[in-house]
DNA sequence: TCCTAACCGAGACGGTACGTCCTGTCTTATG
DNA sequence: CATAAGACAGGACGTACCGTCTCGGTTAGGA
């Protein structure tokens, strides 16, 4: 990513990084993170379950927040906005995966932990919080939005994407880590709401647009 | 909480608590809690400076997290809800009063904070943070909704109070954790937002009734 | 020793420390240190074999060091200077004593060890090892040497202890260290040599006294 | 120590070692050593001072105590053992020698760790210590006593160089590391006590050859 | 002129220990 | 009984080294 190693095929030099320990690493942390949370996860433990020494872990990481983020990231990765045709069912579709997400304690304890430790260093966790987890849910806002966009189905300026994105997330979180689960019924309910939302500006663009073919 | 206790002529034996110590011990944690988050609030720190005893925490509060949801409590027990003589005043007041809260960092980071533990212990530090922390952001959605019904602006069923709940304390907090701070703009966006839910929802209530009527 | 604690017989305030657990650590890190030497004794294994947290131990001691001393002092507590009646018998025993010391490679290293951190830090450690372990081996000879005067064997000016002091330690250590075990011919050596310098001294005494008799 | 491979012209294949990295290192090695002692002085510390890869490090020592007796030894190898015409100028001159390496604490205290090293380890360590560390101090009398009898200053009866050496320098460490440095005034006293040695048994010779005239 | 063996730097790796900090429990003496 | 004080077992943190290893690249002599 940074720009010198991407114009150069040279490697660095000295020991390059075995493969495999990354991956384990994240694996071993994933595991942890689910069974214990971002407080109870040591680092002494993930190392072990890796099978790995402790300091192959702070080499990579600076300390256990990273590895957290980067862990989390790793299952909001597998995070999948496909194409269903129209806003409806790309926003239905987008809702039904965060709710997926975060109805999981450990992934929505996860998350909100993280956030937490991006309110006390905003700049060094809470840019990688929000780079590699918040904008990742956004993003299934965002691209439903831009592609009904595309279809010609709504106006750029009909939406303001980033509150929709943390309305959607942010209903959904605070729904599964407060409330209660974010069960089909809610689910339902927040689609029915931003439904509204879009039969009242439509509706009201097109009274606007006859009312404006009459002062003609 | 304590009230039962309070009440009580029948004393309990021996010395009785001090007092000051509570309130003492609530500010002291109050402030280290602003300084340093949850996770680096330590009960070491707060009976420090709060001048007191470690023991004398643990005999009120059974472990570090009962404390930490005690003393957000503190803060959001500020919370006011006032009457402003119609919904889309309160839901304003409301809104702002909960942007307010959770800009703050050291508050909005606790309350993540405590949810990611709930997420960890749905039933015990879970149900507190529900009945102490939850149901106080969630009142201010409540009550002006309740408002509205008594003064007749709106129908019980034409809205879900725990759903517009999640939805406003929710975006709220994502924005101020995850995106950025909620200013003025994003309130008024999320407000316009709950305006043409409303809108919809009256306008479509409008068209049923006269297609009602024409049926007649 | 603090003036405070000496006329008080008030306790000090908070759980009084377990009597048994400084004899178990002391025990324990005199095991480790005989298996191991001073640089591979480690503060887990030494808490881990007194069964005891590793919190206790520096608690106690400040650093691995401090323990150090405190574990070699305890063996050098053992040191006897027992009366066997004449200068002659009371300095052999002396050597002898210190020979059997500082000729087990564990007690004899763990004292040069302790020298070198002496070396690096001689206000801190470097007091603590002059006064809880160089003073107990000097011992060995000064009250020897106190007693001859006492009997009258010589006189106060004959002899420098301090260096005296210095003359049989240093020897035998360096000789259980570098140049081999400090055997009986050693031992015999080293006593002739000193039997020597008190000859001469004594002879060289009488002739000066001898010599001022025929002056007058 | 290397001039078997240095002076074999059948050179070991592929690259040869870079002669100045020897010098940087041992240069290095020794800086640290005065700096840290030999318990913190690192491989790692070393290495980047003498700007040299830390397998160079390896590639000629086996492990850090090697280092450090190599270090040791370079400082060890500025003894000179001069002829000074007499047994007494020549064992003042040894003795102050002595002291003013010993009195060095870096110098001190580097040969009192190894000497503990050697503790643990008497074949490996030990020997290398041995050889080219307490060697080159016995030598400082070893040679002055050599040169004595050669003169015929003293019979090679009348004196146990190894007890004598370990006399000197075992006297002179034990004051410069344990008891106070050694001033003029402690090496005064020790050759005082050396030279009442030599008048004792140069006395009882002349006595017993007397003795042995009268019986004639 | 290539080949090969050893050198060198850089740095990853498994380990081990350090000394610090904190949690929640306990044991005292005193109010 | 409450309280201050502080000991205790336990556990994790992040740091610092050790000695080994695996790379890319260098530098000689011998084939």
């Amino acid at each position: 990513m940074t720009t010198r190693a991407r114009h150069s095929h040279h490697r660095r030099p000295g020991r390059p990084r075995e493969e495999a320990t990354e991956q384990a690493i994240t694996a071993a942390a994933r595991q942890v993170l689910a069974d214990k949370g971002v407080a109870r996860m040591s680092m002494e433990h993930v190392a072990a379950r890796a099978g790995v020494a402790k300091s192959t872990l702070y080499r990579r990481w600076p300390s256990k927040v990273e590895l957290a983020v980067h862990a989390v990231a790793a299952t909001f990765d597998e995070i999948e906005v496909g194409d269903h045709g129209s806003l409806a069912a790309d926003m239905r579709s987008g809702i039904e995966e965060a709710a997926r997400l975060l109805r999981d304690p450990s992934t929505g304890g996860a998350y909100a932990a993280l956030l937490a430790e991006s309110a006390r260093d905003p700049e060094g966790v809470g840019t990688q919080v929000r780079e590699s987890l918040s904008t990742r849910l956004h993003a299934l806002v965002a691209t439903s939005v831009a592609r009904a966009i595309e279809r010609g189905e709504i106006q750029p300026d009909m939406v303001d994407v980033d509150l929709l994105a943390d309305v959607v997330v942010g209903s959904v979180m605070h729904r599964s880590l407060a409330t209660g689960v974010p069960d089909q019924a809610f689910v339902d309910g927040l689609i029915e709401l931003l439904a509204d939302v879009a039969y009242a500006r439509l509706h009201r663009a097109a009274v606007a647009a006859s009312a404006a073919r009459a002062t003609d």
